[in-house]
DNA sequence: CTGTTAGCGCCTTCAT
DNA sequence: ATGAAGGCGCTAACAG
């Protein structure tokens, strides 16, 4: 693809390769003579500077690695997105790496990518320590966390308030006298996950009230086979993402059970389809396309060296109230 | 981040920097001490090669770009992770670029791209001729169409049987008494939407029925808001997508029409979403996966310089029958 | 088997 | 304002 170097177009128009450079970034001042041959000659050429050259002189190369669970979950694919699209205009561009939570992956990935030398890491991972991340932070890798906080690293994060989605959530539920509760959660290693946890098992306790909590996964199939499972049904099954949700929700009408008349529902995410869905659900929702943008925009600061008034930034999520809730009559 | 160069490792270990490059690449027999002294120098620096100036060097990146109209649609969520596991297993990154459908764009991805000395482009894309991407390719760009082709462009392609999709659906719905159509299709420029397109009006005609046929865009906002303004109800209304299902049977249901009691609709693609919507989503069942898959597949032959077989993959659609679509009674 | 050397394409002093 | 030269980190001849 018209491979051509600096060099050539420096001896198609007679000048010196320093000349070119300098008309290319506008760098320093070049007489207008010499401009107009430096332009035409790279016109006539179809000359591109090389990009990778570029970078390793300068030690920059313009690419961001983003690291994440799985690209088809669309709380994902959303931030990605917002990320994405923030970059882009700024001149960066997204390696995409899918790690299934597996954090062997996860540091695989990690070691191509700073071989690549990457600018700057966006990561949402698993919330296990992460050695060979910590090392690198130490040594200069700069690093966003989304959504998801590493236990005993100290980095930036765009994260959303998780206490504040489930006490809204929670709110709604009690006043809606729910009184017995089942969470399905999420893995146990996420942070959001065990955050929410925390205050839900705190919040049930200060209201006395009765409930059953388990680990799972983030995923439909884990919803599904842990609502198939259930002996009784509780009040309301709060989910830890909205594909949860769908899961336990699909498993319940299989067991013949009608949502919400036996049994509320509620997820969490507010993925685009949610809103569709048999029935529409209740749900918290987390902005996530400006979790990503926000989350590249700090990314971004930090590369170029700002000093940063908030190193962390936590958005607000929105309680979302359909129709897989309803009012409890009596009890 | 423990930036460290051949050359150091070199000192260390007391040889001769091509020594190092040696042991690293197993490019050329190495003496077993020589080779223990360079592992233990890097090990001890914590030494990685830099890929960068490999590339610069080889003039291979091990990075691919995938230029797509949006990852927030599943449909292309799926088709990326098949892309990327593919990769990634190969030793190969993706850079991912949203375009939303803009040409512009597209072109100016392509060219950042291109700086970036990528090996191979995977685009899905619009359907008009982009000429700088013909240029591309006729000066030695590898690519890989994906889900679409573009006119005037011989290269290799991973695409589905449209016309069998189509001839699929149609066989189905007129089985079932259907005389009545409209077909509310994706965008115009579009090569899948095109194809559909043809397929229906000609086996429409054959089969002497009625239709009405609008070329719209691949999203929610597009059903909805044609279907909104869909004067008189036929028999079935068949999308262009999943997407556009979704916001045609939102439309009508809050216009007071019950899907498919009033009228039978169906879209395409199959997304992971379309089984768990209310009702379940009748459609055309695309391989996401295994199409980023292959087309990966085959990028990286091409790459490799192997000889094909095959310059295109069609891969076959699937007719799944849910709960918006029934049987016509009478009529 | 091992070391020396010449670039890959570019930016950046340093002279002029 | 312009050019020459060095080097970013690496691989691939080329000697030895």
């Amino acid at each position: 693809m018209g491979k051509h170097s600096i060099k050539e177009v420096a001896k198609k128009a007679g000048v010196s390769i320093s000349t070119v450079s300098r008309v290319l970034n506008n760098s320093a001042p070049v007489s207008e003579k010499l401009r107009r041959k430096v332009e035409k000659a790279i016109e006539e050429l179809g000359y591109y500077p090389s990009h990778l050259a570029k970078s390793l002189r300068k030690g920059e190369t313009g690419t961001i690695g983003f690291i994440l669970p799985d690209i088809t979950n669309p709380f994902f694919a959303n931030i990605v997105r917002g990320a994405e699209d923030y970059l882009r205009n700024e001149g960066y561009n997204l390696i995409l790496c899918n790690s299934d939570q597996n954090q062997m992956q996860e540091i695989e990935l990690l070691k191509v990518l700073i071989s690549k030398n990457i600018d700057g890491l966006l990561f949402t991972g698993t919330g296990s320590s992460n050695p060979l991340l910590l090392e690198k932070i130490q040594h200069g890798l700069k690093v966003v966390f989304l959504d998801r906080i590493i236990q005993g690293i100290n980095s930036s994060y765009v994260i959303i308030d998780n206490k504040k989605g489930m006490n809204l959530l929670l709110d709604y539920l009690i006043g809606k006298g729910h009184k017995n509760f089942v969470f399905i959660n999420g893995n146990k290693e996420t942070f959001s996950a065990r955050i929410r946890y925390e205050t839900f098992v705190k919040r049930i306790r200060t209201e006395n009230l009765k409930f059953k909590h388990y680990f799972t996964e983030f995923s439909y199939e884990a919803g599904y086979s842990k609502a198939k499972k259930l002996k009784e049904l509780p009040d309301v099954i709060l989910c830890g993402n909205d594909l949860i949700a769908y899961g336990v929700i699909d498993a319940l009408e299989e067991k013949g059970y009608k949502v919400p008349e036996d049994v509320s529902v509620t997820g969490f995410d507010d993925i685009p389809f949610s809103k569709h869905f048999k029935p529409p659900l209740t749900t918290v929702y987390q902005p996530m396309y400006e979790m990503g943008k926000k989350a590249a925009e700090l990314l971004l600061k930090i590369i170029k060296g700002e000093k940063l008034i908030n190193k962390g930034v936590i958005l607000s999520p929105q309680l979302i109230i359909r129709e897989s809730t309803k009012e409890m009559v009596n009890k």
